[in-house]
RNA sequence: GGGGAUGUGGCGGAAUUGGCAGACGCGAAGGUCUCAAAAACCUUUUGGAUAACCUCCAGUGUGGGUUCGAUUCCCACCAUCCCCACCA
């Protein structure tokens, strides 16, 4: 082997030959434990980031990590390939979506293949195949045959220069993006997937998340989904013409309805136009409803909008008391929550507080103070929810909150105006686009048949290729005669075809089920190949998806189960939701010059263009324009893929945003060039220990492996007859084995599994040493110290894997690493023989004492007690009691 | 407004059924080797007191509490970050 390690020939080689022999290939095998290693879909965007490298470095180290441990593990790779980018960027280089993305996944699969990541790329999807998307549309014709997808009229955004919707991106700040067009809201028909439905099953089963997922992701999944339990009340209107007029309303507290000053409707609210019918504020009214729809849509930006209402001139009845109460409608209810309807308790609720303020609203006092006060509605500075005891309330007055909730939802249902009812923050998913780059919803317009959708013998609708993008009025796919002019399948008569794509989150919802039968071309899946590989044992990926896609994907799962093609309810069992890897940023005053790369920056902080003393930013993710990115290839091109995974996971904990250092990133490469300079000496040792005797080097190699074999390295009975630094070294490993082992069954850790891998690396260089000073090298050197090292190398594996397999080779093994078993440690020989216990007067530290492992706490106490330093402390003082931690301390409560 | 975190040396971070705070690495300082430099290796590196060793004192955002003993548990507060947000 070469005295030096040079990553760049070792990673070549390897990665060529881990591709030859396809050695992380894998298929179904019930006779061996599965294990599903899965990191996010990743999207084309055409170049890799740092971002990448952390994501997959952990992914690849647990995979790597079960595989020595002997699991059949399945770590496939797939591209996130629709999406809005794509389209913007071809329209910008007057090229093809298609084009731009397959070159993207080419490029970005050259970067990622030299990272050396141990995928099965014979499993490799991209969502914008045909062969993929085509069980999107089935998936989605299943669905609405079965009710699970409607179409409703809803807003988007819509240039009315070009005639076409918009993403949001597209529309920030309310203008188009091209020339800046004023967006404006318009009702489309869309599709929408019926998740509301699902609601109560996606918060229930997050329990069974509680111990595999990040508390975080799952609090914020129950925020979003947002159970609310209270009653829906029902009020009369007064004078209708139609005595059926009647408004319902949502609260969480009916207890407070005595104190009710008016009922607030949204803008959108269906039955203003009746109410205000014949008023004479009728169109007033009208007018300021229409301006706040506009408002409220374009204007959800960060500033909260200041409330603003006006009277109908219609009033409601109260049916608890039989007050009239007006009827308004304002800016801050939103007729997506509830019923779209509120009853305004400004005692109650500081909304209502602060509106009924503004339009001087009468005030009442319905339940006492958290401190049992009686509350002056005139002194009142904020309004007040706390459940406590109400009072004005009629026949209910004097219960406690929770009682009078309780009794008047009741009573309201009894009486038939009102019921019990939960409501949820989570809406329906709108999951079609009026874009070119999705997959096409798979439906077709017919006027005599109405909406049918594509027979399955049919699947995929293909999208059609070299569309113009460059569109005025609607979507790209509706300027597309042959796609667009179909006959019915049903009738046989001219229809049309529908123009929408879906969602992209569509495609990321069940791409790994996918995975476990990737070419199957009659199901999306074969139902008992998923049932070997899911659910999937670890997901890794951004805290970006933590509602989003994992919400949607939880769902899609238990629509799949809805159809009988999975049994089980959530498909990830662990959840691992990785840090950002963020770098300082320099800005220069100047606006001209703002971000600066850290080469434009003076040593003493001025700005190289201009002189100007820089702001040294926080550290913050990596991105383009901060211009602190730091670009993966420069980095593996320098020191080798390898260094630069190892630096990413040892940067800190794998959940926790990690700071970019070159110095970091050097440190790395320094302890892998350790790691082969050590093993280089062993090698020398082995030549030496063979020259000593007269034999090659060939021989003495097969000496070592003969009697090596013979040798058990978790038998307690092979620390006999070590001398001291063999026993250290022994010692040490099996302490480095079991607390990596456990990293890696339980808190996943990596950075601390590195930490101890440099812990062993450094005993072997002490080793070393040792067996230099004390020579000649004797064969129980060699095992001691070959053991440590195999050991090592197969450690190193999941963070290098590289280096790993080239030492493994060096080493005189003909298979890969991948092939070897992870190394197993014996509590027996980790244990230290002699022991350092603290001791401590009064919690103080006084001394330490070096004893045998194995001294009873009786033997402890004493030696603790008759110690020369302890001594001099409790001299003069009672023992009041003595404490003994065993192995651990001593403490010594003295009076 | 609601929800979730985080806070430890010059820096990244270790240490959890409560038991020696600062593992491992980076940086820094000194040394060995060298004509020299780089690399490598060795030593030191929480702060303060002391010429120095031994040693002593303080110390895990702040203030309390529980305990023989608290980075760890409890209460209050401060700071920073993230997510959602007029959700009735």
């Amino acid at each position: 082997m070469d005295e030096k390690y040079f990553p760049q020939q070792i990673e070549k080689k390897w990665q060529q030959r881990w591709a030859e022999q396809e050695t992380f290939k894998v298929t179904e095998d019930p006779t061996r434990k599965k294990f599903y290693c899965l990191e996010m879909l990743a999207y084309t965007s055409g170049r890799a980031h740092i971002g990448h490298v952390s994501n997959f470095a952990i992914g690849d180290a647990l995979a790597w990590y079960k595989r020595l441990r002997g699991f059949n593990v399945l770590h496939p790779f797939g591209w996130d390939a629709f999406g809005q980018p794509a389209e913007t960027a071809a329209i910008k280089d007057g090229t093809d979506p298609e084009k731009f993305t397959r070159d993207a996944i080419a490029y970005m699969k050259w970067q990622f293949q030299r990272m050396g990541l141990s995928y099965d790329w014979s499993r490799e999807l991209a969502t914008c195949d045909p062969e993929y998307y085509k069980w999107n549309q089935w998936f989605f014709i299943r669905m609405w045959e079965r009710g699970m997808i409607y179409r409703k009229l809803s807003p988007v955004n819509w240039c009315p220069k070009e005639n076409i919707s918009l993403s949001n991106e597209q529309a920030a700040n309310g203008v188009c993006w091209r020339d800046g067009t004023p967006v404006v809201q318009k009702e489309l028909m869309q599709w929408f997937a019926r998740i509301t439905d699902y609601a109560g099953q996606l918060l229930d089963s997050l329990d069974q998340l509680e111990s595999g997922w990040p508390e975080r992701v799952v609090a914020m999944q129950r925020n979003w989904i947002g159970r609310s339990y209270g009653a829906e009340v029902t009020f009369k209107v007064e004078d209708s013409a139609n005595s059926a007029n009647s408004i319902t309303v949502f609260t969480t507290r009916i207890d407070t309805i005595f104190g009710a000053n008016a009922i607030i409707l949204a803008p959108e609210h269906p039955l203003l136009n009746k109410l205000v019918e014949g008023k004479p504020q009728r169109d007033e009214v009208l007018a300021f409803a229409d301006r706040l729809k506009q408002q409220q849509r374009s204007g959800r930006e960060l500033e909260e909008l200041d409330k603003e209402g006006i009277f109908t001139g219609a009033y409601a009845i109260n049916p608890f008391n039989g007050e009239r109460l007006p009827i308004w409608v304002a800016n801050f209810v939103l007729i997506q929550y509830g019923t779209g309807a509120i009853m305004s308790v400004p005692s109650g609720d500081q909304r209502d507080f602060e509106f009924s303020r503004k339009y001087g609203l009468p005030f009442r006092q319905i339940k006492l103070t958290s401190d049992g006060v009686e509350i002056v509605p005139e002194d009142m500075k904020a309004a007040d929810d706390e459940w406590t005891t109400t009072v004005n309330t009629g026949e209910w007055s004097g219960l406690s909150s929770k009682q009078a909730n309780r009794r008047m939802t009741e009573y309201a249902e009894a009486q038939g105006f009102g019921r019990g009812s939960i409501t949820y923050k989570l809406r329906d998913w709108g999951i079609s686009r009026q874009r070119y780059w999705g997959t096409p919803v798979p439906m077709i317009h017919c006027d005599t048949c109405g909406i049918v959708p594509v027979p399955d013998d049919q699947l995929p609708v293909v999208l059609p290729r070299n569309v113009n993008l460059n569109v005025v009025g609607g979507s790209p796919l509706d300027h597309v005669p042959d796609y667009l002019n179909v006959s019915c399948p049903k009738c046989g008569s001219a229809a049309r075809r529908d123009t929408d794509t879906m969602d992209t989150f569509v495609d990321s919802c069940w791409y790994y089920f996918r995975y476990c039968d990737p070419h199957n071309d009659r199901m999306p899946f074969d139902p008992k190949v998923v049932e070997y590989w899911m659910p999937v044992d670890q997901y890794i990926g951004g805290v970006e998806h933590a509602v989003l896609h994992l919400i949607y994907t939880r769902y899609w799962t238990k629509v799949m189960r809805d159809l009988g093609l999975v049994k089980f309810d959530e498909p990830v069992t662990r959840l691992l939701t990785q840090g950002m890897v963020c770098k300082e940023t320099f800005q220069c005053p100047n606006p001209d010059h703002d971000w600066l790369f850290p080469e434009q920056v003076t040593e003493d902080k001025k700005c190289k263009l201009c002189g100007n003393s820089v702001k040294i930013g926080r550290v913050e993710k990596m991105s383009k324009s901060r211009k602190n990115a730091v670009d993966p290839i420069e980095m593996i091109d320098i020191h080798g893929a390898d260094s630069l995974r190892l630096f990413v996971l040892f940067a800190g904990p794998p959940d926790k945003d990690k700071e970019w250092s070159d110095t970091g990133f050097e440190g790395a490469a320094r302890y892998l060039q350790r790691v082969w300079r050590v093993a280089f000496k062993l090698h020398c040792h082995l030549d030496e220990w063979g020259a000593a005797r007269g034999v090659s080097a060939q021989q003495a190699r097969e000496t070592l492996r003969v009697t090596k074999k013979m040798w058990d390295s978790t038998d307690p009975e092979s620390s006999a007859g070590l001398n001291e630094y063999q026993r250290r070294l022994q010692r040490r490993m099996h302490q480095v084995i079991r607390s990596i082992t456990e990293n890696f069954e339980e808190r996943l850790h990596l950075n601390t599994c590195i930490s101890s891998l440099m812990e062993l690396t450094n005993e072997l260089y002490a080793f070393d040493q040792a067996v230099e000073k004390n020579g000649p090298v004797g064969m129980t050197d060699l095992i001691i110290g070959y053991e440590a090292l195999e050991s090592l190398i197969r450690m190193l594996a999941p963070f290098a894997p590289h280096i790993a397999e080239e030492l493994w080779e060096a080493f005189g093994h003909s298979d890969s690493v991948a092939q070897a078993s992870w190394p197993e440690f014996s509590d027996e020989l980790a244990r230290e023989e002699e022991i350092e216990v603290a001791v401590q007067v009064n919690g103080k530290l006084r001394s330490r004492l070096f004893v045998a492992a194995d001294l009873s706490d009786e033997d402890l106490r004493e030696a603790a007690l008759i110690d020369e330093k302890v001594q001099a402390a409790i001299s003069g003082h009672d023992i009041v009691k003595v404490i003994v931690v065993p192995r651990k301390l001593v403490n010594i409560v003295i009076k």
